[in-house]
DNA sequence: TCCGCTGGCTAATGACTGTTAGCCGACTTC
DNA sequence: GAAGTCGGCTAACAGTCATTAGCCAGCGGA
């Protein structure tokens, strides 16, 4: 439990100043500590880093396999899995910001694994939108692109979202699939 | 002139390493000096990095202005934006990225003034799209959320474009111009 | 009561970093 | 050709940092 503790202190510290900013005085001061004594604990500042981003790349592929599961139409799966991604972002903000930002600072086994994650992820959108296009349903000329761009629109919301005050998360998770669907040549009208 | 080659040399490496990774020695080497040697032509390893923030704002800026100015037609007007901010992302990917991802590296004076040049940019794409809604001819619910968006998908171009293989810059220009223009509810049924 | 574990602590290690000081060769300028 | 400036260099300074070593209080169980 004292792991988790410190995990999620790391993960808050990380944010605000950066992996390289941020030292094992600031993790340990943050939980009430010593920077020695998180050892006790934690193998490495590295290793803090490597499991709060597996920990969220997974945590972000199981919820969109999650909200597309047993849904077959092209349009309400983009609509679902678009919800699904923006709600992550607007919902677990820190972890998507340092998972993006701090990839840089993963050494290498475990650097090539997120990356691994990460396209996969990138690439259910891109087979969601390519299974709209053959159902003639999506009207797009290169679904590697609109994927970037819905991806993106998306990850922006880590960056921008406020829990007090501006659009809440429901707002924010329905207009930016409305956006998607757009996007992708399906306009509801709204 | 050799103060140009050094501070293109450490946005290279504030790219590749990120800011608080790299060090004067590395920034030296890059130009074939020793990092002491940097202090002949640079007051700091902070001015550094200030300098190039800086001049990157205010490149994308006279960009935007450059591009909309004279043109009345909202749609042309918000193309010819998203195009602009798009073809900066692409052609400046890593002045873009050291801009964005490097931003809290920076410290308090410079980093007000950047911010302030950001959501200056940031109103008048807003501007843009109100225009357009009173024109009667967007149709979105809110101008914030499309803005963001909007600029959110322009930003990650910096991230995935690659010069070398790919979609090249005119057409990634023109799809998300096409993608920010569904987005407004403006579709030209390409 | 004693043992051993858990989880703190301080001190020390070893390495690295931005920056300053001071030296010097090569040119430029008079 | 003397003087001065430019732009390099090495050495040194004053930190800072992740990590390790070794100590110890408290506590649970035998």
């Amino acid at each position: 439990m004292r792991g988790e503790e410190i995990r999620a202190a790391a993960l808050a510290e990380f944010a605000r100043r950066g992996y390289e900013a941020t030292t094992m005085a600031d993790i340990g001061a943050a939980v009430g500590i010593r920077g020695p004594s998180l050892y006790k604990h934690v193998r490495s500042k590295q290793e803090l880093l490597a499991s709060v981003i597996d920990a969220t790349m997974r945590a972000l592929l199981a919820g969109h396999d999650a909200a597309v599961a047993g849904v077959t139409d092209p349009v309400e799966r983009l609509r679902r899995a678009v919800e699904a991604h923006v709600r992550f972002h607007a919902r677990h903000r820190v972890e998507a910001f340092v998972g993006n930002r701090e990839l840089r600072s993963l050494t290498e086994p475990h650097r090539a694994g997120v990356l691994g994650l990460r396209s996969d992820y990138e690439l259910r959108f891109r087979r969601l939108i390519t299974e709209g296009v053959s159902a003639g349903v999506f009207r797009v000329a290169s679904p590697r692109l609109a994927a970037y761009a819905i991806l993106d629109q998306g990850m922006g919301v880590a960056v921008w979202f406020r829990e007090d005050g501006g659009p809440g998360e429901n707002e924010v998770a329905w207009q930016l699939a409305e956006f998607a669907l757009r996007m992708v040549g399906v306009d509801g009208r709204v």
